[in-house]
DNA sequence: GCAATGACGTACC
DNA sequence: AGGTACGCCATTG
């Protein structure tokens, strides 16, 4: 377990309902830019041994990244029960809904252009 | 300990 | 605009 790891689970937690984070937007906020994918594997040992609102984790476009479709859907329908509005598409306006770490996270926006 | 994995992200076709 | 290729690096077998 690296401090990586709790910092990840620790912002995850901090999510609150109503609200998304990105995989790389968590990464980035426990300090690690690039480490989106061990955000995913960590999801994954975690989402069993801990109580993480795990289904508050989207991809960058604001999708959901399950790959089965049962547990995807699942996510979705727990979104939607937080008042989380999907588009015909089913992307989630991330404008709207991404949660931002507050002011003692070192979280970077990308460039708004 | 080394190799594979993975619910990503981004740069390139 | 949509698909593919590859880097990223903690965790797992």
């Amino acid at each position: 377990m690296t401090p990586f790891t709790e910092k990840v689970i620790s912002v995850i937690r901090s999510i609150p309902e109503g609200s998304v984070m990105t995989y790389g937007g968590i990464a980035r906020a426990a300090g690690s830019p690039r480490g989106a994918r061990q955000v995913v594997r960590i999801l994954h040992s975690m989402s069993r041994k801990y109580k993480l609102p795990w289904h508050r984790v989207v991809n960058a476009e604001g999708r959901i990244a399950l790959t089965d479709d049962e547990s995807s859907s699942l996510q979705q329908l727990f979104l939607l029960s937080e008042g989380i509005v999907f588009d015909d598409k089913g992307v989630i306006d991330l404008q709207r809904y991404l949660h931002h770490p507050g002011p003692d996270e070192d979280y970077l926006l990308p460039p708004p252009e």
